[in-house]
DNA sequence: GCCAACGTTGGC
DNA sequence: GCCAACGTTGGC
């Protein structure tokens, strides 16, 4: 089992989101250091604690699961996506990869980052770290369950 | 392989 | 909107 923190602007896609279509895959990465962690890593049943960033109250709204592992992101090969990438459609297949998640549990209060700052328990984490802007990154279990007994 | 230029992320 | 930090691109 592995834990997981996974960024979302809640403009493009939010927690409310999530629960509105029950399942949903994650499309859009480009960076290659989160594609290989979703490709090589990520396993069905895998935790993921849902953040929302670059919003007024950026932190951790809730739990999901892995549903499906990893497969290639057809947003890639479309021309009409945001997600579009020309070096894909150009190699004939999607350089991108996805999963699927669902939601299991909103947090009763949402975990603020400036909240996770101050817990002398998650000073370890990655989120914290200056200069991280990774979109998923690995939570250690101890993380994961410090998180979830303080807000879940 | 170097590195400058450029683009993106994301908190504030 | 600002800007620090980082990733990617492309000329050489």
């Amino acid at each position: 089992m592995n834990y997981w923190l996974m960024k979302s602007e809640p403009d493009v896609f939010s927690w409310d989101d999530l629960e509105r279509k029950r399942r949903a895959s994650w499309d859009g990465v480009r960076n290659f250091q989160a594609r290989n962690f979703m490709r090589d890593q990520f396993r069905l049943g895998d935790c993921v604690l849902f953040y929302h960033s670059s919003c007024a109250e950026p932190g951790i709204i809730g739990i999901a699961k892995v549903v499906r592992e990893a497969y290639p992101d057809p947003t890639a090969l479309d021309p009409k996506s945001d997600y579009y990438d020309p070096a894909s459609a150009k190699a004939g297949a999607s350089r991108w990869f996805m999963v699927d998640i669902e939601p299991v549990q909103r947090f009763k209060r949402l975990a603020s980052l400036a909240e996770i700052r101050g817990n002398s328990g998650l000073q370890t984490m990655l989120l914290l770290r200056k200069g991280q802007r990774l979109s998923i990154q690995p939570v250690t279990e101890k993380e994961f369950k410090t998180i979830k007994k303080t807000w879940g």
